[in-house]
RNA sequence: GUCCCCAUCGUCUAGAGGCCUAGGACACCUCCCUUUCACGGAGGCGACCGGGGUUCGAAUCCCCGUGGGGACGCCA
């Protein structure tokens, strides 16, 4: 049988890095076993479903390139499926109308809570037999109830977790559907994944405490219960809980800060799993490593730092065409006009070995495309009195010279000999003028970018 | 409160009883390269949560603590 996996994500929100890192688990188990990658979406909370959620996850993961075997399918287009199940069930006793009211159910709770035990449905209108059911209220309309076996346990072995056993006198008799007749999430996705046909459920593991419920759903339904596998939770950086308050959680915002998708697949995929002492590998490659047996079953820490690092990887490896198009979009969002020269591609191949994001680059090659602005700091302490000589000397060479690089840096080492001083103490000053700073690439590599007439005409508007 | 899960350098991890003097990566530090800053190269610092077992032998297996996390909705 072929292997079938999904991604279910509710669409209240962005595609978070949490639900990235499970999405892109479930895919690369689908790929390493020939197998199918559904994609649904599980928008039965009418409340909080919206169509911009649909569209951003469908965004990340797009942008990410999980692309989905089938699907997307949407759980209220799936309604009717969801009623005939119900029907069954009421039919043959697996379900029942339940009359309690809301009021009643919080108070219940509220007492358990209080006598320190856990909160749970009483069973008022569990149907047993010989037990004589209350009166139903007229003004209630009941929601259905699933019947969960009052003993026994329920196991299975969690393919990163091992063997996890919950007893059914821990499990109440869950509302599969709501009052208003829509079907609750558990029911779902026992119906969908048993109906889809999913082998490997891969999640995350805040779903352990739904997992019993669903394999008595199943059994109750006379489906085969798939394999599952929790995955652990991702902290933020700073070791606590991912949340909106935690910088950077939408995969998307990856995007905007400048980071490539190969960067964040890579890393994601490092992040609770490993192959030996792989580090930098591509979707591909992940794909045909991936294996459920060397996840962590702990919760794993974001990095930051390290995500960087990959990413200046990437950059310093992608296409020089593919990133002018980027930073072209980039330095147009900050108001600079990219223009045929100086050479694009010239620009960031000189940049893109000391650049952490896409942002970052084209912040350092904004220069060439507008006057820098002079960091006076810098200015002070290297264009001084006692080479500014040596500076408009050279600068009347430069009008003279070849426009190489390799010219260039003879011209400058001429004026360096002429006037008895070292390299650097004309580089520098060259180096704050031209751009702004005191830090970049060998100075003469910049000019030649930058161009005879700018760079003539930077020098000489600092100079006079 | 009840149930469930987790526990190796600061962080991500290797590790399936002897290969461990616990390996790799990020970060950090030092040196080299050098035209400044990066990149790159070479080193360095740095961990098995505690206590009991089991075993000739335990980071690895078991138990108990401790610490962290999750779940307990007519949310998913």
């Amino acid at each position: 049988m072929s292997i079938r996996t999904r991604f279910a994500p509710s669409p209240t929100g962005f595609l978070h890095i949490g639900g990235a890192r499970t999405a892109l688990f479930s895919y690369a188990f689908a790929k390493k076993h020939a197998g199918e990658f559904v994609l649904r979406i599980e928008d039965t909370d009418v409340e909080r479903s919206t169509p911009e959620a649909v569209q951003a996850i469908l965004d990340g993961m797009a942008w990410l390139g999980l692309t989905h075997d089938e699907g997307p399918f949407y759980q209220m287009q799936r309604l009717a499926s969801y009623k005939k199940v119900i029907n069954s069930m009421l039919e043959n006793g697996t379900a029942y109308y339940c009359y309690s009211s809301r009021e009643e159910l919080d108070a219940l709770r509220e007492a358990q809570m209080a006598a320190k035990q856990k909160p749970r449905y009483d069973g008022k209108w569990r149907p047993e037999v010989g037990k004589t059911l209350p009166a139903i209220p007229v003004d209630i309309t009941p929601v259905i109830r699933f019947k969960n076996p009052l003993r026994g346990v329920v196991a299975w072995d969690d393919l990163v977790k091992g063997r996890i056993e919950i007893a059914n006198a821990e499990l109440d008799d869950l509302i599969i559907a709501r009052a208003d007749g829509t079907p609750t999430y558990n029911f779902c996705v026992v119906v969908d994944d048993f109906e889809m046909g999913i082998t490997h459920v891969i999640r995350g593991d805040d779903h352990v405490n739904n997992t019993p419920r669903q394999i008595n759903l199943l059994t109750a339904l006379n489906a085969t219960i798939p394999q599952y596998a929790h995955l652990s939770m991702i902290l933020g950086d700073d070791g606590q809980k991912l949340s909106k308050r935690h910088g950077a959680v939408s995969v998307m915002q990856y995007h905007e800060d400048g980071y490539l998708p190969e960067a964040v697949l890579n890393y994601l995929a490092r992040l609770g799993w490993s192959h030996g002492d792989a580090e930098i590998f591509n979707l591909q490659q992940f794909c045909e490593w991936f294996d459920l047996n060397h996840i962590t079953p702990s919760a794993a820490q974001f990095n930051t730092d390290k995500l960087k690092w990959l990413n200046n990887h990437y950059i310093k490896l992608a296409d020089l065409s593919v990133l002018a198009k980027d930073i072209v979009t980039r330095l147009a969002n900050s108001g600079v006009n990219v223009t045929d020269q100086p050479n694009l591609q010239d620009a960031i191949a000189l940049y893109r070995d000391r650049a952490n994001t896409l942002n970052e680059l084209a912040a350092s090659i904004a220069y060439f495309y507008q006057l820098p602005v002079i960091d006076d700091a810098a200015k002070e302490k290297h264009v001084t009195h006692e080479v500014t000589s040596a500076l408009n000397d050279l600068t009347d060479l430069l009008a003279k010279t070849d426009w190489t690089a390799e010219a260039i840096h003879a011209a400058i080492n001429q004026i360096v000999t002429a006037n008895t001083l070292k390299f650097p103490k004309l580089a520098m000053p060259l180096r704050v003028m031209l751009t702004g700073g005191a830090q970049s690439p060998s100075i003469d590599a910049v000019m030649a970018i930058l161009g005879q007439t700018e760079t003539l005409k930077r020098l000489k508007a600092l100079l006079n």
